[in-house]
DNA sequence: CTTGATAATCTCAACGTTGAGATATAAACA
DNA sequence: TGTTTATATCTCAACGTTGAGATTATCAAG
């Protein structure tokens, strides 16, 4: 048995057999594996109407505890994305009610977005299925080989200077 | 030491220390180097003038052999975006004289898109040094945690089906 | 104070992707 | 042969992201 990766791989040892498939193909596994959990994850969210990153925002501010509330800047530097698509992001969560901005800070350039009672009470609702549902995705590794697995990708993102959240 | 994810896990840990947070470090952290390795990917792509998806799709066709040429029905099954994304890719590449549409099929519907000399010889030059930099990327693993890391994603993505190449 | 520099957020034109539909060809079958 | 169904590719409007710049507020120095 094989993934789809194998077969690319034995593509290029016929064609170009002096190059080490090694890095290639763990390359091209985490892009593919991760697209894989990303659709398996939106099939999810959108059961509950929400997009990938609409989840990740309010997951965001849930975690970030009581009173569920961050500034645009701190959800910034949380993401993996630029300014424009931020304030785009915060304006449709806004819309839907679930998040609002709030002006109540010292600095008068910020503003709060913070989670809204319909807002919390959702992703609270949210955290224990989705997790349930990732659990399932990954549950073809045995509990040593999940060990292994995570800590090996801590060193990976270590190494690549991963190192700050907000 | 720890990584980005670890201090988000600490934020789950205090707020809701009813979910397990294996399964979601995993998720978080796959997404992450996923986003690194393409960032770095990306730096060095550019190095040569080239875009991430611009140099899959040489690649894909360097991989498929002489004459190198796959049809556009091909190329959608070997990535992970949608046809109009496809031709469109395939238009700048044309525009830059670095892939050629050939219509020499019995089948009048298909076109081949084929490397130009001028491709072929980018994408051939340029595998040697991208596999050497991905290396570099992934060299913080031991030659069996990177042995243990390769088989782990290969069952995941194996139960995820991901079985089929073109 | 006032000026200049820094910071937080938002704006918006350019660009790429999505995904349903259009177009053209081929295959199946009466 | 004519008709229907299937296949391959391209088109294009809607939508989201990028990233530089605009806007507004704060801070530091004189």
């Amino acid at each position: 048995m094989g993934d789809a990766m194998d077969a690319i791989l034995d593509q290029w040892a016929r064609e170009r057999p002096d190059l080490d498939t090694w890095a290639m193909g763990v390359n091209g596994r985490l892009a593919r594996l991760r697209h894989r959990l990303q659709q398996a994850n939106r099939t999810f969210y959108a059961e509950h109407g929400l997009e990938n990153h609409e989840f990740d925002m309010l997951a965001t501010l849930r975690r970030s505890g009581a009173p569920y509330r961050l500034t645009p800047g701190a959800l910034l530097k949380a993401s993996m994305v630029t300014s424009g698509a931020i304030t785009n992001r915060i304006d449709k969560l806004e819309t839907k009610g679930l998040v609002e901005r709030v002006r109540e800070a010292a600095d008068r350039r910020s503003v709060f977005i913070q989670l809204t009672p319909e807002g919390l009470e959702l992703i609270d609702g949210l955290m224990g299925p989705h997790v349930a549902n990732v659990s399932r995705l990954l549950s073809a590794l045995t509990p040593e080989q999940r060990e292994q697995f995570d800590a090996s990708l801590r060193i990976l993102l270590e190494t690549l200077d991963d190192t700050s959240i907000t």
